[in-house]
DNA sequence: TTAAAAAGTTAGATAAACCTAACAAATATA
DNA sequence: TATATTTGTTAGGTTTATCTAACTTTTTAA
């Protein structure tokens, strides 16, 4: 039995190394940043996730996920990604609602469920944040996306993803009458900060080269 | 906040006192059978619930929920069969099938994707076994019922609900070919040991006593 | 190359939900 | 009504996941 904690342990570990391009392994202060506890109790499940073969570490070493981790991570990812396309949908919610729900929602233990619910949604590839959802196998299709910085001017791109997830910044995508599959062009960009000018639904906004990096785009 | 372990014993109280006719209190060995642990368990939480004013009682004396505590438990009771009725009908489990599941996501927190998933389900009243679904106010339809061992022979009935919605008694009755809204003629019933002989689908079967009081019909 | 800073570890504590074993109160029955 | 049985309580212990505070190792930078 693996616990919801420990389920969140490896799911962390995922999106730190095997999810992120560069980066295989993590250390313990960063697991307890990104897990919002002390570096303590990282150390301490660090132990049991060792003991259970779920990672692989020494002492004074850095962590990287085994086969047998990696594929439960994999797992919750899915779970987690199904069930936000689910509730953006079938179930009216918004794009920055899904997230805190999908959490709760992918430690649900039930092979059949998942199983049906994919089915049911017609075997998506992409969640809601534009982020490929695994599939029975554990295989994640590799998405080719561009940050929209680096689009150049007078190009025309579609928005696929998004980089950070939090609320304040969906929201703040959402106000600007952005969303996925949505069409931006770019139209200028300063040299000083990095800042550029976008079009959108013939609206013009100037954003924040941190905001131009935060979205995904082919 | 209340923790998935209190919303158990609130609603295992529920079933104990207000959904049974007859009793509006419960014993600590009661619930401790109910919940499958041990009475000094029951104890230690009873006394964190009266803290928390869930439920009134006094030492040596019975228990009862307060209004508090009830309104808890029937909102746990609504989404539990609100998900079942979504597994039964969105998700294609059986009939047996669906209580384990819903036992895990009647503690998921989010009064939108309750609220999301009656409406999709067409506001539903009754649940796959033939209990009924409390509303949004934690109203709940009476369902006047009787049990199949009550029905006079030659008269025809049809199946609403069930009393013991364990897997293996739900199995047996899938066996038999019945199902919720199935229509059963009573043919006989011998006086010796209550058994009756019953015909669904125009096949006839034997069944005990504690089978026909098992199943509730109208 | 050594000292300061950062990163990681250990020991001991806490809260929640459970346990066992011993005891006390209430109820049922001889 | 007295005693046996059932029911309920208490005290003390365990496990999981968390913490703080003190300590050690590694890395960085002067």
């Amino acid at each position: 039995m693996v616990s919801q904690t420990e389920e969140n342990y490896l799911k962390a570990l995922f999106h730190l190394t095997c999810e992120s391009e560069h980066k295989i392994e993590a250390g313990t202060n960063e697991l307890a940043v990104y897990l919002e506890v002390k570096p303590a109790t990282v150390n301490d499940m660090l132990k049991k996730l060792k003991e259970k073969k779920f990672v692989s570490y020494e002492k004074y070493g850095k962590i990287t996920l085994t086969k047998k981790g990696k594929s439960i991570a994999v797992e919750i990812v899915r779970k987690h990604r199904l069930w936000e396309t689910f509730l953006y949908e079938t179930m009216n919610f918004t794009w920055d609602e899904v997230h805190e729900v999908a959490e709760q929602l992918e430690h649900i233990k039930s092979q059949k469920l998942v199983e049906q619910l994919e089915k049911f949604l017609g075997f998506p590839e992409i969640d809601p944040h534009g982020d490929p959802i695994p599939n029975a196998e554990g295989e994640i299709k590799k998405i080719v996306r561009k940050s929209l910085f680096e689009i150049s001017i007078g190009a025309v791109c579609k928005l696929v993803s998004v980089k950070d997830g939090s609320v304040a910044f969906l929201q703040y995508v959402g106000k600007l009458g952005m969303g996925l599959n949505c069409k931006i062009k770019v139209i200028s960009r300063q040299e000083f900060d990095g800042s550029m000018e976008i079009e959108v639904n013939s609206q013009r906004f100037t954003v924040s080269q941190k905001f131009a990096n935060n979205l995904f785009v082919v």
